[in-house]
DNA sequence: GAGTTTGAAACT
DNA sequence: CAGTTTCAAACTC
């Protein structure tokens, strides 16, 4: 760093050039601010962002967990890169005071800003006007009070994911209750407030930085404010910006005419996001969800409004594409307009369904997490170490999971009945972290931020999500540094030495992942990656969200590592070889290349006769059942990260490869997780919903680039997977149940053992943060969620019946094979979701294969989902 | 904490 | 595309 020129020394050229920019984007606003629509700015990053149209639409919301470079990519992305670069910074950026607010507010019920309870008795609409205002004025303030003021790190400590959750829980209240009570947190939510303090609270240097991985869009916000703070130059424009916005906010109050609201409102309203966001596109279909909402009811919007920027920033594209979704959503519904982070998760899923999802983008359905960002995000403890960080990070959102637990269901309910599309990858991630909120509340990690992870999580596991470069020689500007290829700055943490990868040097490392990208434009994608195509399509379909299949984009190398080392990255990611993998003497526990390949080639030929024999579930779940038992893998498919979701997929497949193999690990947890899961999953819709994000995340791993969003998605799942656990998400009675019979039934089974075994779930959870590659019987497993009856049927007979049930897309299992080889769809029902996109073949015999290496996390709940659609439209 | 090992990334 | 070098993380002591 030190070695680094100044910022402002690199910067220089980048930085004249942005100056410019940004005193055009200033002029042109200044001059009009209707044309909000494209900020300069935005222009100024789409010049920038060599790959952005292409990755923004390839990127596939729900898969790219670990995109982190979004930034790059598009327009969007640029704006991401920014964010990317203010990783560190998160203390100071909105995020952080996001978080504090919400948590103080929501949580705490604490005042943290004056400033806050002062508008709270304004109406939303007013106060967000308000509110903007006054960000705009402390905004120029902020220059020196930016830096100047030490920010509480304790508060920014708290995890994205609980801001989300908080915002979610405002909204919930918002929306749900008009207590006065809840009026109050929603006020003290209220985003605008939070910007507010945010921008007062913040302080520049703060180490909580580090911590705070931040989603992207709150970096973004942060490497702006940080580079207020600290290029004197980008001040001054920002602050023109500041102004430029800051009059808006009156043509707002005037107007309020949705579109010019939207297009404002995501450029302007926030100050950091003037410059900083200019992830027009995400800002706009957030935009639209709020304009709509702030129509409908004004109060609402803010808060949506805030939950929306909050993960249009944080996935970029994921954003854009949940806000594309979200658009169609405001058609359907309002109420998913909102923009609810946890909706936008819950809306993942869906998405994928409708086939709407961007996932299906172009890109491969690569997981797109970097292995930093997987790391950040699901860190190997998981849920035991995301318990504990989020614990220290908020502890009041346990206590808003209730509401967030309805309001997710509200949502699913939206979504389910809107049709909506399941873009709001970026919600995954917010979802994920309400899950859990509701469920274990802390225990996921925001993938999001992976530094704040590593803070907290680091001190509690073993394994940090978060991983601190040491770079000495690429300045971190190479994708030697960890930091700079999962797309997010370097922090204090970080012992890199003349590290260039910081907000200062924002335009450095946008020209260079420029560069780099120019060199190689899947540089930045996520390297962990579904690897059928089938499964980016079946994306629609429940199973999309299974990340079983999961494998390294490029494949390993190793040759003395057996693959069983971090050295490999396939290992290291929670992914089995592949194929792609030209390792000597693999011993991937997650996987061996041997076992895909065979696999892959058994699929195939299962494949094809399955095609003959499609009718026969049963003969479909033989098929699983030998593969299963072929590799063991499946079990550690099951990583520990997979979320519930998972475990709910590996359901019955997942014990009975566990049965055949007898390989797998016991866990008491997984059991209690998968249940959990299930339980939850039959409960409410929401739960599917969440399943669904989860699975989304999955999705997402596969997805292709690595956008942020896919990094969400994983945090997601992994959150998600938690609140599976917690008591009072799951319906203790339906969990319980669902548990009890689980249990018998692999008590029943002599050989295999059981529920320990079955628990192969739970190693879900535990083992891999990413998710594990591969997994049997993910679909059956859904099943469970259908009914508990249901899964109990399946656990203990294959029957016809069974299949027949199954053959409910669910039950047919959608599983996606590394190979992506579709097996056969023993059912031709359709989902309703994913239907469209592929007939039911395509679905099924994704099951088949699948369902055995893939694990079953995601799936499942997709499946159950889309067999639920009538579940859902029933709790709709 | 220093040194070694390892394999990805970068370079040729 | 293959081979080599560079690099930083992972690992060992």
């Amino acid at each position: 760093m030190m070695d680094s020129p100044g910022p402002s020394k690199n910067n220089n050229g980048s930085s004249s050039s942005a100056s410019t920019l940004n005193n055009n984007n200033n002029d042109a606003a200044s001059s009009e601010s209707p044309q909000v629509q494209e900020s300069p700015f935005l222009r100024f990053v789409k010049t920038l962002s060599p790959i952005p149209t292409k990755a923004s639409h390839t990127t596939q919301g729900c898969l790219r967990l670990s995109s982190p470079p979004l930034v790059f990519k598009s327009p969007r992305i640029s704006h991401r890169e920014t964010q990317l670069t203010e990783r560190p910074q998160g203390t100071r950026s909105l995020g952080g005071v996001i978080l504090q607010s919400v948590n103080e507010g929501n949580m705490l019920g604490e005042a943290p800003g004056d400033s806050r309870t002062s508008n709270s008795q304004q109406s939303l609409p007013e106060r967000f006007i308000n509110d903007t205002q006054q960000v705009f004025d402390s905004k120029n303030d902020e220059n020196t009070q930016y830096y100047s003021s030490p920010s509480c790190i304790d508060k920014y400590l708290v995890d994205p994911g609980d801001i989300d959750q908080m915002y979610s829980a405002g909204q919930d209240v918002e929306q749900q209750s008009t207590d006065p009570a809840e009026a109050s947190l929603s006020d003290q939510i209220h985003p605008k407030n939070n910007i507010l303090n945010f921008d007062r609270q913040d302080g520049p240097g703060d180490k909580v930085e580090e911590s705070l991985p931040l989603s992207e869009g709150f970096n973004k916000f942060h490497q702006e404010n940080a580079a207020y703070g600290e290029e004197p130059e980008e001040m001054e424009v920002e602050n023109n910006d500041v102004q430029w916005s800051s009059q808006e906010p009156a043509k707002l109050e005037s107007i309020l005419a949705a579109d010019v609201f939207e297009k404002r409102y995501s450029h302007d309203t926030l100050p950091q996001g003037v410059k900083g966001c200019e992830d027009y596109n995400e800002m706009v279909p957030t935009s639209h969800v709020t304009a709509e909402n702030i129509l409908q009811d004004g109060s609402k919007a803010t808060l949506k409004y805030h939950g929306i920027r909050r993960r249009c920033l944080q996935f970029g594209e994921a954003a854009s594409n949940a806000l594309g979704s979200n658009v169609k959503l405001n058609a359907t519904s309002n109420k998913i307009i909102m923009v609810k982070p946890s909706e936008l998760v819950t809306s993942l899923c869906p998405q994928r369904g409708s086939g709407n999802f961007p996932l299906t983008g172009p890109k491969p359905t690569g997981i797109g997490l970097h292995i930093n960002r997987i790391m950040n995000a699901i860190p190997t403890g998981q849920a035991a170490t995301m318990g504990v960080r989020l614990s220290d990070g908020s502890q009041g959102m346990k206590s808003t999971s209730s509401i967030r637990l309805q309001r997710i269901e509200n949502v699913k309910r939206s979504i389910l009945s809107s049709n909506v599309d399941g873009r709001s990858l970026v919600n995954t991630r917010t979802e994920s972290h309400e899950i859990d909120d509701t469920g274990n509340s802390e225990d996921f990690n925001i993938p999001s931020s992976p530094c704040q992870k590593k803070k907290k999580i680091s001190e509690t596991a073993d394994d940090d999500g978060c991983k601190h470069c040491n770079c000495k020689k690429s300045r971190c500007l190479k994708l030697y540094c960890h930091c700079f290829a999962a797309g997010t700055y370097c922090t204090d943490p970080c012992a890199c030495q003349g590290c260039l990868n910081r907000p200062e040097y924002a335009e450095t490392v946008v020209e260079t992942k420029q560069l780099i990208e120019s060199r190689d434009p899947s540089a930045f994608d996520p390297k962990i990656v579904l690897p059928t195509t089938d499964i980016s399509s079946h994306m629609d379909d429940e199973n999309l969200t299974t990340p079983s299949s999961a494998r390294h984009k490029r494949g390993c190398n190793c040759k003395r590592s057996m693959c069983l080392k971090k050295y490999c990255e396939c290992y290291q990611a929670n992914v089995g070889c592949s194929s792609g993998c030209r390792c000597e003497g693999c011993k991937n526990v997650y996987g061996k290349k041997e076992d895909y390949v065979a696999f892959e080639h058994t699929s195939s030929k299962e494949r094809e006769s399955s095609i003959v024999e499609e009718g026969s579930d049963y003969t479909f779940h033989k098929k699983l059942e030998r593969v299963a038992s072929k590799t063991v893998y499946g079990l550690h498919c099951l990583s520990p990260i997979t979320p519930s979701l998972q475990c709910s997929e590996q359901g019955k497949e997942a014990a009975k490869s566990i049965i055949i193999s007898g390989n797998y690990l016991p866990s008491p947890e997984s059991d209690v997780n998968m249940f959990a899961s299930c339980a939850n999953y039959t409960k409410s819709s929401e739960n599917l919903h969440s399943s669904q994000a989860l699975l989304g995340t999955n999705e997402m791993l596969g997805s292709t680039p690595y956008d942020s969003q896919i990094e969400c998605s994983h945090a997601a799942l992994l959150q998600l997977t938690p609140p599976l656990s917690n008591p009072e998400l799951c319906g203790t009675s339906s969990f319980s149940s669902i548990a009890n019979e689980w249990r018998n039934i692999s008590q029943s089974q002599p050989t295999h053992g059981c529920i320990s075994q079955l628990p192969s779930g739970s190693l879900c959870w535990r083992s891999s943060p990413l998710t594990p590659s591969n997994r049997v019987g993910e679909a059956q497993y859904f099943q469970c969620s259908e009914s508990d009856s249901r899964l109990f049927d399946i656990l203990e007979n294959e029957t016809p019946d069974v299949l027949k049930e199954a053959s409910t897309p669910m039950t047919s299992v959608k599983i996606n094979s590394p190979t992506q080889k579709r097996v056969s769809p023993p059912q031709s029902r359709h989902f309703e979701i994913g239907s469209s996109s592929s007939g039911g073949l395509r679905s099924d015999r994704k099951f088949i294969f699948e369902s055995v290496p893939s694990f079953p996390s995601l799936s499942p709940c997709v499946n159950s989902k889309s067999n639920g659609d009538d579940d859902e439209e029933d709790i709709s």
